[in-house]
DNA sequence: GGCGTATATTACGTTAACGTCAACGTAAGG
DNA sequence: CCTTACGTTGACGTTAACGTAATATACGCC
């Protein structure tokens, strides 16, 4: 059984980034405008299991075409305790709009893959047809 | 009933922008990069209903997070003709490759809507609790 | 025919999200 | 002790997607 204290899941710089296919430098932009703050030891980063989602979580927005700081919005909504009353009301606000744009997206991607359907028999028929001669 | 030469509907930059609402410099934009190409009475331009089309399918890319470049391929893909028999697989390719990526942000958005409705009903959860002092 | 409004081109500015390079520290292995 | 690999902090560079003047032309109208 491994040492309960060390074996807390930590990840370097570099395996957490080749992980998620991403480079140090873009972790390191990350931390820059605090979006991630792993622990040290000495000058050296260590990322924890929190961390690691956090970064899941950023490419996560990042696939949806979301900025930084949306991402760091969306995140920040599932910390609890640092949401003061005076925000939660906005904080809600922010969700549902955050839910229509989804929607949205929903309803794009729909229609996006419906066109895409028809390009691809496009090219098929103009294969076939080429094919031919 | 109006002149079928002169009313085939076309519209100023200045309207089809506010349909949009983008502005003006980003439907100039858009022509520098290739992606409109209006025609033209003296200096100004014309837009038809297909460079209505072309800007609307440009800003659905947008919203899915997708680059001018990736909405110019996916908008060639409608185009018949300008694809010549060789470049059909590769189409056929980037088609695919389009899907995967599109049911990924599907499979992303169900997931962060998910995450929004418990960070919605942590909130809403903090302010009955707080509403009740 | 002067005024306002729309349009045009040219060109420099801006922001986000890193890339890239330099210069250096540190720990492990041969 | 030297090399190799991985880590650090600046700091300037780059790309995409426009913003923002500045300046000039053209149109409708009272």
């Amino acid at each position: 059984m491994t040492n309960i204290v060390t074996s807390a899941t930590k990840y370097s710089i570099t395996d957490l980034c080749k992980e998620f296919g991403v480079t140090t430098r873009t972790a390191r932009h990350y931390e820059d405008i605090g979006l991630l703050s792993p622990s040290r030891r000495g000058q050296t980063r260590i990322y924890s299991a929190a961390d690691r989602t956090r970064l899941r979580l950023i490419l996560r927005g990042k696939r949806l075409g979301l900025s930084l700081e949306d991402s760091r919005q969306i995140i920040d909504m599932y910390e609890p305790g640092k949401t003061n009353i005076d925000q939660l009301n906005s904080l809600i606000d922010a969700i549902r709009q955050q839910r229509d744009k989804l929607n949205q997206q929903l309803d794009d991607i729909g229609n996006l893959l419906k066109d895409l359907n028809k390009a691809e028999a496009n090219c098929i028929d103009a294969l076939k047809t080429n094919g031919d001669k």
